[in-house]
RNA sequence: GCCCGGGUGGUGUAACUGGUAGGCACGGGAGUCUUAAACACUCCUUCCCGCAAGGGAGUGUGGGUUCGAAUCCCACCCCGGGCACCA
């Protein structure tokens, strides 16, 4: 009988679909356990990085449900979202219809999975039953002042025809598409997220990766310091934040933002003009030029003095882009002699360094001999009353010079402690069509209120045309509308981020039909929390942060109440399930293209060290001989480049202005365009390293795809595929088919080899369970490798019982369930029983049965393995000492010298110090 | 520059709390089967010396702690990720 996993999949897959297997109902007799992947964008086509998020996710699931959890694993789609307008503007296809054929697609792809995702939990982001619940969540936070409309500089991409949030851009580019936004000053929508970024620095009751906790704390950015008034003759004051206020005495300048609002009322009449210059000049700069003339600084002297409120000097007041208006107050005290920043300023303008740290054992400092601004610790010098004070590297109030600055502030009422964030309010109005509408409506008269409760949602219209822009703009009869008044009005045009639909999926789930409230109470009281989240390190700072604020503004706005009252009444404690929403999360690495060779890179260069610094580099498909390193681009990393060469991968650096040249790309090249050059061609030029999950699983089956995936890789990590190693995979997948269908006859009844099978299969027990507990994929797979192994040699030998054989075939089946469910439930009811392997518990281990009798002692001399004995597993100490000392081998290590010192670790090991 | 996470055979990975480095696979080699090839099966496969018995080296590099270090400490190099003119 051959296996046909064709055959099995297909009819396994519908017969759990007919029985319901996978339903998901509320039992309050039954611990829950919420399990939850993060959804995936309908782009059309499942691709194998879904399949590595999401298999796992599901064998976790299903382990959980053998050990007795009432499992909720439900999926869903992230609907809304920019690709799908692009398709209408390139191929004339609504945004509506494009995404839900993708959908369609990748609905049955999914189902190939043979994953347990409950799909009459299935919730799709564009429905309008969803985004009404979006719709109203975004009025509650009207309501409660959480959602509010602001001018402010914004991130505007040209390309997508939107504005965007600080967190979908990088380094000065649009995280999607890698093209440059520009800073505008607009009026948008806002949610007030840094109303909760203490609370989100806090992590506490929660198991996260210590990776996104630690880029969430810094993308907040909390510093703490103090602000500090500056008097000016135009009246009113310049205020400044600062971490460093024991500097003070040192501040010799001020520099503002270029677009600070008491920039006109400092300017002098001599200065206007070229401080118009430089602002109509800085402000024609994308974020990316700005970061791009970073090597020197620039600003200009506005003819404006400040007074330096510790010691009464009249300072000059500048303005330089360097500052930017969106950090702090939009304005710092410059202290050139302890900071960078204002050092190459200073030095670049000529204006005065004046040093108040006297380093630690070091020369009293002197501005005119200062090559470098000093940031080290030491003692405050020339600082009035704070003079003496020793300095640290300790932040905020931490530094004795710091608390004592601010003391100090506050006595003479000229500032006070204070604390800074980096992170914005998150700016969730776009300029785009498919995503959910913004339920406001603009009065006549210049004010905004939301759309009355029972007029949600507000429906996208669907007659439409596509050009790029958004077509509500000027779609009159989406905008036409009457205010409560009854007077008439217009809608808002804008819609919100796609994160906006994404920050509170998981509570649709729960009731995905219900119409009038966005979850049931009565679901969520027994679901919630999430207990565990899977999903992609990528959305650090974007989805997890702001689904860690979603709940937080739910929580407040008393979304919550009614769940908690049934909580209450089943006796369940609350805990942290409604300031956090995903109590464990667990990211997973990602799957990379098959590496294969394909274009060379061509270098010339000078050897230094282990790494070649090139003069020249050239994409070629030859390989001339006179180049240093020739070879394939296996990685970059800023100018740093990886080449795969006959010897080996070599690092060349390539120093700024070495010149690049790609055939077909003329002009001037650098190394960031090589990478993304090489990736291109090698794409195209062969899909072969576009792994296609559908093939894959034509050829080997859902089983060994899902079952390669969690062995071949550490999951948090991911890499390159392999195609060449999925055969290992494949051939253990066929092994448990030809043990799982082979009667077993034993020749002749050990019962030491029933021992021994029956230990190793307990031991495997405790093995895989505990890797399923955390995660560890790739070693629960290798402990039923070995376990088939095990097997196959006991049917080889024939002396196990047929009881421990059977006992051990159905652990193998029960073990290997939640990896490879198809194959384990068909040959699960192959052995007569009728109800499904995925109903089983989890077996239990036998302590007894598992527990080794004898162990293999390695005996040292000197730290040196020298003889290996087995010895019973619980011998003494002393046996094990005169077990050691006893054996030939060692004898002839103990001539040299006496035993001066004897370690046991029984019954591991004896170590024997001869000297 | 700062903050995380890493570096183990030809490759992917494994190794409890400091106690046998290389388990599980891929690839490679030899053999059995076959007219042959593929499949399957058996054995070998960290490197060096040796016919072998055996010996030596070995977890990025260099030091240290320890009876004993892949594991702990210090310094450095490299890789991946995040942040970055953030005052």
């Amino acid at each position: 009988m051959s296996y046909d996993h064709q055959e099995i999949e297909g009819r396994w897959q519908e017969q759990w679909e007919a029985e319901g297997l996978y339903r998901a109902i509320v039992d309050w007799d039954k611990p829950k356990h919420y399990a939850l992947t993060m959804l995936p964008y309908p782009s059309g086509d499942l691709h194998m990085g879904h399949w590595y998020a999401m298999t796992p996710s599901d064998a976790r699931a299903r382990y959980m449900r053998m050990k007795g959890f009432n499992v909720l694993f439900p999926m869903g789609f992230d609907a809304f979202g920019l690709p799908a307008e692009n398709a209408a503007v390139q191929r004339g296809i609504h945004p509506a219809k494009w995404t839900y054929d993708n959908i369609e697609r990748m609905r049955s792809q999914l189902r190939s999975m043979g994953a347990m995702f409950d799909w009459e939990r299935e919730a799709v982001s564009c429905d309008p039953d969803y985004y009404k619940w979006t719709e109203w969540f975004f009025s509650k936070m009207f309501e409660h002042g959480i959602a509010y409309r602001s001018e402010a500089v914004v991130n505007w991409s040209p390309t997508l025809q939107t504005v965007l949030a600080n967190e979908q851009v990088i380094d000065g580019r649009d995280e999607r598409t890698g093209q440059p936004v520009i800073q505008k000053m607009m009026e948008q929508w806002f949610f007030k997220i840094t109303d909760y970024v203490d609370e989100l620095l806090e992590f506490e009751g929660i198991d996260w990766p210590e990776a996104i906790r630690s880029m969430q704390t810094n993308w907040i950015g909390r510093s703490e310091g103090a602000e500090v008034d500056f008097a000016t003759q135009a009246g009113a004051s310049i205020r400044v934040f600062t971490t460093r206020p024991d500097t003070l005495w040192g501040a010799t300048f001020m520099v503002l933002a270029p677009e600070h609002e008491l920039v006109d009322a400092l300017t002098t009449d001599p200065q206007r003009d070229a401080v118009e210059a430089y602002r109509a000049q800085a402000a024609s700069k994308t974020e990316l030029e700005r970061l791009e003339d970073d090597k020197e600084k620039t600003g200009i002297f506005t003819g404006g003095y400040a007074t330096n409120p510790v010691n009464g000097e009249q300072i000059p007041v500048w303005i330089a882009d360097y500052v930017l208006s969106s950090y702090g107050t939009g304005a710092i005290m410059a202290v050139p002699a302890h900071d960078e920043r204002d050092f190459a300023f200073a030095r670049r303008y000529d204006l005065d360094i004046v040093p108040v740290i006297h380093p630690e054992g070091g020369d009293r400092l002197v501005a005119a001999q200062m090559d470098d601004a000093y940031v080290g610790p030491g003692v405050m010098v020339d600082s009035g009353s704070i003079a003496g004070v020793p300095t640290t590297d300790a932040k905020g109030r931490a530094n004795p010079s710091v608390a004592a600055a601010i003391d100090h502030l506050a006595e003479i009422g000229a500032g006070s402690e204070s604390v800074n964030y980096r992170i914005r309010d998150w700016l969730i109005s776009r300029q785009r069509y498919w995503g959910s509408p913004i339920p406001m409506i603009h009065r006549a008269d210049g004010g905004v209120e939301p759309v009355q409760d029972g007029d949600l949602p507000v429906v996208l219209p669907r007659d439409v045309e596509f050009d790029g822009r958004s077509p509500l703009v000027d779609d009159e009869q989406f905008l036409a509308i009457t205010d409560s008044d009854g007077k008439p009005a217009r809608r808002e045009t804008d819609t919100m981020d796609t994160f906006m639909c994404s920050s509170w999926y998981w509570f649709r789930y729960l009731s995905p039909q219900l119409d009038t409230a966005p979850f049931d109470p009565e679901e969520a009281a027994y679901w919630l929390p999430v207990d565990t989240y899977t999903g992609g390190a990528e959305h650090a700072v974007m989805h997890l942060l702001y689904a860690r604020f979603f709940v937080k503004s739910m929580r407040d706005m008393g979304v919550f109440s009614e769940t908690e009252k049934i909580m209450a009444d089943h006796g369940k404690p609350i805990g942290r399930a409604f300031d956090e929403p995903f109590m464990m999360l667990r990211n997973q690495g990602q799957i990379l293209g098959e590496e294969r060779r394909g274009d060379n890179l061509v270098v010339e260069g000078q050897r230094d060290g282990n790494r070649v610094i090139a003069t020249r580099v050239t994409v070629t498909d030859g390989e001339p001989s006179d180049a240093i390193v020739a070879g394939e681009l296996m990685r970059r990393t800023e100018n740093i480049l990886g080449i795969a060469t006959d010897a080996g991968v070599v690092t060349v650096e390539v120093p700024e202005g070495t010149p690049v040249e790609i055939p077909g790309v003329p002009g001037a090249n650098d190394v960031n365009q090589l990478k993304h050059h090489l990736d291109v061609q090698r794409m195209s030029k062969s899909r072969g390293n576009v792994v296609n999950p559908d093939e894959l699983v034509a050829e080997y089956g859902a089983d060994t795809v899902r079952t390669h995936l969690m062995f071949a890789f550490e999951w948090q990590k991911g890499g390159p595929w392999d195609s060449r190693g999925i055969v290992g995979s494949h051939r253990f997948i066929e092994d448990v088919w030809k043990l799982g269908t082979t009667d077993y006859e034993p020749e002749k009844v050990d019962p030491a080899a029933d021992v021994t099978l029956r230990r190793q299969v307990h031991q495997t027990i405790q093995k895989v369970g505990d890797d399923l507990e955390e995660f560890k994929w790739n070693t629960a797979i290798a402990a039923l490798m070995t376990l088939r192994n095990q097997l196959g040699d006991a049917r080889r030998a024939g002396r196990v019982s047929e009881t421990v054989w059977n006992e051990g075939i159905e652990t193998l089946l029960l073990l290997l369930a939640p990896a490879a469910p198809h194959i384990t439930d068909e040959l699960w009811r192959r052995r007569g029983r009728n109800e499904s392997v995925h109903l089983q518990s989890w077996p239990a281990v036998d302590p007894e049965a598992a527990k080794d009798d004898t162990v293999t002692m390695v005996v040292q001399v000197n730290g040196k393995v020298r003889d290996r004995v087995e010895v019973s597993a619980d011998i003494s100490a002393d046996d094990a000492e005169a077990v050691a000392k006893g054996l030939d081998r060692i004898q002839g290590y103990l001539t040299d010298g006496e035993i001066r010192k004897v370690i046991v670790r029984e019954p591991n090991l004896v170590n024997l110090v001869v000297g």
